[in-house]
DNA sequence: ATCCTTGTTAACGGTTTGTTGACACCCCCA
DNA sequence: TGGGGGTGTCAACAAACCGTTAACAAGGAT
């Protein structure tokens, strides 16, 4: 879901964009100051800030450079002044879009539209790595590299069993070629769920998540108390990614809380 | 240097724009239709496509789409028409910025140098290849290489019987002379909709795409729901394209999830 | 020692996907 | 105006996949 951090210091304005952004399907932060937009999109780190030229604290002109002195979220300006010289200097502060007031709520939401394209498409995709795995949040992919020390270890178990939910399909093949000394490295194919439970894991690295919410975010609020899922899952999980799937390192268990992923 | 293509069927503005972009260091190419723009953006391969949407020989939106089919170039639209329908048909068709005619040259010049800043970073070959197949995305154009080695394969099979959905009609003939030792290159027909699909998919190699994208960019949000045209229509194109279709290497299903397209 | 939480494995069956074929529509052309 | 090839849409069936469930083992706490 895409997070917008909307700043403005007017409580109505606030109030009606957010209600509007989130019945479409947005999920939304607000400031009121230039200094808690900045604190805001540090804590937060939403994927589009809108924000209103005309704070109490700071020029409008101040926060985007703020914002810009460490990362590229899209901008988009909203303002009553519509000169030309506004307009260019936001704009040349790192601005990405400037919208004078009244606006249409369609024009905002098609331009907002617009700029989180731009800015999905481009930038580092996120990459989580831990132990051997690499996890590509954008491409939904999911990649384990393979010591090919001793040449005969990879996806088929000592027995030369294929452990379940591994190979049968689901992977797309070796991509080295097993020369001795080099690393294999193998895709792993996750189902919708898996890649769900993984994807809300990682996505809070190092913190605990507690079950009600991995269960919420996966299955849906109806599911609240279904925690055999999780414990069904989470084998799956470290069957396909841990080193020692009976000795997890990233995939942690919190007796009682949750599960934490610990890259 | 920046090179920018102009598009307007007003000759004095044509000219204005022209002169004043020049003057700030621009690169300037221009076309007066949208078949024009069309080809010139193919051609000269500008940094930015500046489009007026009253062209007389094709909708302004059309135009976007034409380009967004290859291309994720930077494109500015100007445009009497202030309506929210105009700037959210044409923004959501791909369109990067929409500015209302009249308008100042500094504000347009800095949502120039906005739209420029980040477009610069990107910016792929519009040829892919894969396996024995070639897509020109530019000239909407897709050939694939038969092995010469036996002679005898090729489109017709072992069989003699052409294979469902190749041939049939919608090849346009081979281009390769067949002689020993060569390579074969034929044509393959694509219909609209298949090439919108392999279209999107293409272009995000790599990357997942979910049913749900696929199925508004190529058929439209209202069909959403109609899975079963992603597998006729992913059938078809595995028909055509991949070497062994029953066991695609690049045109792969992610149960649940949706398709890739790996390079 | 016993209970509760968690881990592990296996199997069933519904759902999704692949595949084929039929049919209506449209445009071009005679 | 009627015919025919090409295309989009839809239905039906087979096959693969994966969510769900159950059963039991293991570990830890009270």
């Amino acid at each position: 879901m895409t997070r917008v951090l909307i700043v403005d210091d007017e409580p109505q304005i606030l109030r009606a964009m957010r209600i509007n952004l989130r019945a479409r399907g947005y999920e939304v932060v607000v400031a009121d100051t230039g200094a808690g937009a900045l604190s805001a999109a540090a804590s937060a780190v939403p994927d589009i800030v809108i924000l209103d030229l005309g704070l109490p604290d700071m020029d409008g002109v101040e926060v985007i450079h703020g914002l810009r002195g460490w990362t590229r979220v899209p901008i988009v300006i909203l303002s009553g002044r519509a000169e030309s010289r506004d307009k260019v200097g936001a704009l040349d502060a790192g601005a990405d879009d400037y919208i004078t007031k009244p606006f249409g709520i369609d024009e905002l939401l098609a331009r907002l539209r617009a700029v989180a394209r731009r800015g999905g498409e481009q930038g580092a995709s996120p990459i989580v790595r831990f132990g051997r795995v690499t996890v590509d949040l954008a491409a939904h992919r999911v990649t384990r590299a393979w010591p090919a020390a001793d040449g005969t270890d990879g996806p088929l178990g000592a027995d030369g069993r294929v452990s379940p939910g591994s190979g049968a399909g689901g992977d797309v093949g070796d991509v080295g070629d097993g020369a001795a000394g080099e690393e294999r490295v193998d895709e792993v194919h996750l189902t919708k769920t898996e890649w769900g439970l993984l994807r809300v894991l990682v996505s809070h690295p190092g913190k605990l998540v507690t079950q009600r919410q991995l269960l919420t975010e996966v299955w849906g609020a109806r599911y609240e108390t279904e925690t055999h899922y999780l414990r069904t899952y989470l084998n799956r999980l470290r069957q396909k990614l841990e080193d020692d799937p009976a000795r997890p390192r990233h995939l942690l268990t919190e007796p009682g809380m949750g599960y934490r992923f610990q890259p």
